[in-house]
DNA sequence: ATCTATTAGATAGTATACTTATTATAAGTA
DNA sequence: TACTTATAATAAGTATACTATCTAATAGAT
């Protein structure tokens, strides 16, 4: 048994990679093509059409630049349209396509179900107290992280 | 608030996301130019000296594929050797260098540090119980992930 | 000894996730 | 108005993380 066995940051990269794998397998199996990240990004774009991608990234605490390919994908896969904002030319305004929008009241109960396949492992007593753990560890740490939360 | 700003995949991610970010950050204030998936790596080949890639993989639970540039990236650095099993040649032995011995033990006190700023906004009575989770989340998800841990 | 299945590693391609630098535009100030 | 600063997005480059595919080599069965 390695020491980096029982590390924090080991364990949240492992346990990232089984939540980031399971979120494929059920999504794949309801013949949907789509990734974690992507449905994030819709599903915040969803509650605020014509936010920019600057706003977008601070919402879900993407990096930007990243943020920037994700949004092309999902405009290639007709998922969201992109037009420029006449106000300030240099942002982008996004907006979800009656096929997004679509594609995203399908996909919600699927996330649930797979958020709760997630913690289904802990006994139930001990879903509450992790969760309530990780948003508190989330909180404190995020302007240590080069893609911090901004909801201003 | 968005939905998904309570959902375990979205923190995991942002948790992983904070948890790489004070890695690089801690390393780079101590001068050492590596990467947490490359401290991994090093960690495991340590104690098992002359093994393969293949096993390197299964025993931090990464893919394959992604173990290779891993590996490549620390023998161009100086802290790894490969050469080829006289006995398997299709196997490549890995080996730290003095150099890259030398790195680890220096690195070693400082990743003990980062794992405990990770978990330090928490109280100290819910550290245990939080690691405590994610190691059952991980040993019960870890067949469900593409790269699981394989210690045999 | 040959055939088959398996395994180790590499290659090509896609998607995140970041850094640094650049361009275009906007806003504030002298 | 000219100058400075700030901001939105992109571009180029590096590192993970995966899929699918390929080659080389080994092991097992016949």
């Amino acid at each position: 048994m390695l020491e980096i066995h029982a590390m924090p940051g080991h364990l949240i990269r492992r346990l990232n990679q089984i939540s980031v794998a399971m979120f494929a397998q059920r999504v794949a199996a309801a013949g949907i093509d789509i990734t974690q990240v992507q449905f994030a990004a819709m599903s915040a774009i969803a509650p605020n059409e014509g936010l920019d991608q600057a706003r977008l990234a601070g919402l879900i605490a993407y990096d930007r630049v990243t943020m920037g390919g994700v949004v092309d994908r999902l405009v290639e896969k007709g998922f969201v349209v992109k037009t420029v904002n006449p106000k300030d030319r240099r942002a982008h305004q996004l907006r979800l396509t009656p096929l997004g929008r679509k594609l995203l009241e399908r996909l919600t109960p699927i996330v649930r179900e797979i958020q709760e396949s997630l913690l289904a492992p802990l006994p139930s007593g001990e879903r509450e107290a992790f969760v309530a753990s990780l948003i508190d560890l989330t909180d404190a740490g995020n302007e240590r992280s080069r893609a911090p939360m901004r909801t201003a």
